[in-house]
DNA sequence: TATGAAATAATATAGTT
DNA sequence: AACTATATTATTTCATA
């Protein structure tokens, strides 16, 4: 089922408050209360929206910094390759993990309280996961944007 | 005001989902509802919650691909700093910006609909920021992690 | 100062047109 | 899709530890 604009609306809405009154999400987008709260359940069960987060200040938590760390392996074998995943699913303060193009197989992002912390994560944590060969970490100075919402054109 | 173990709770519970009823957060974290919508509301007025989203699926939304793009200005003068940087921010598809360390001045989080979409987004918007001197992409194979929750030891 | 129970207010959803 | 009625949920009040 392709999404409308009235979709596509509501979703805006959503993303600037997620927790809004159907009655005033309705008024936004031009409709009653009752085709909202439908739509939106429908969006929910065909998994475009798929759940509800509360936005958190890292800082105010004692998550200092924030760091991105591009990691090789030094064999793809699928030991190798699932070891270190599970290894990255079990490490709290990973909040991300891709596996990417280019000379370095995965991008890592971390958060950590302390530049000590940080140091800490990636030497004692990532850097010993067997298999991991290189390490190369960029340490975020700055967040010139961050809205943690996607373009719905 | 530093969180107590209650706060970390409801915060844990809420970060897996943000629109539960306070009734069924309370009953998580042994409390009843009235100390949990108190502190729910604390905690948004103390900035700790700033805002709740939904978490949509990129796909489902048309954005099929993902990338990281290391960008490098070349001079960094104020001037060159300021354009770039609304640049970024009036990009619909950048959804995340950071000055970082290493030898790239930023990392732009992109998202896109298909290759050609990136490349463009890349070529056509990116590296025709006046000042942009050198562009490095990484794209997203694959997402091993993306819980997008932060860690509350 | 923070909680729990009950009452009230706000909000969401279902039925009907 | 909207209006109305019902059900669910949130918040306020108040007594208490």
């Amino acid at each position: 089922m392709p999404l409308d604009e009235f979709d596509r609306a509501i979703i805006a809405v959503l993303q600037e408050d997620a927790r809004m009154p159907v009655a005033q999400v309705a008024e936004r987008v031009s409709l009653s209360a009752t085709p909202v709260s439908r739509r939106i359940k429908r969006l929910e069960e065909e998994g475009i929206i798929t759940g509800y987060q509360p936005v958190l200040d890292p800082r105010r938590l004692g998550l200092e910094l924030d760091a991105y760390v591009l990691i090789n392996l030094d064999a793809h074998s699928d030991a190798n390759i699932e070891r270190f995943e599970q290894a990255i699913l079990d490490s709290p303060y990973v909040i991300a993990c891709h596996a990417v193009t280019g000379d370095m197989d995965y991008l890592v992002h971390v958060v950590a309280r302390d530049v000590e912390h940080l140091s800490q994560i990636t030497l004692k944590s990532l850097l010993r996961i067997p298999g991991v060969r290189d390490v190369k970490s960029i340490i975020v100075l700055e967040t010139v944007k961050a809205p943690r919402t996607l373009p719905l054109d």
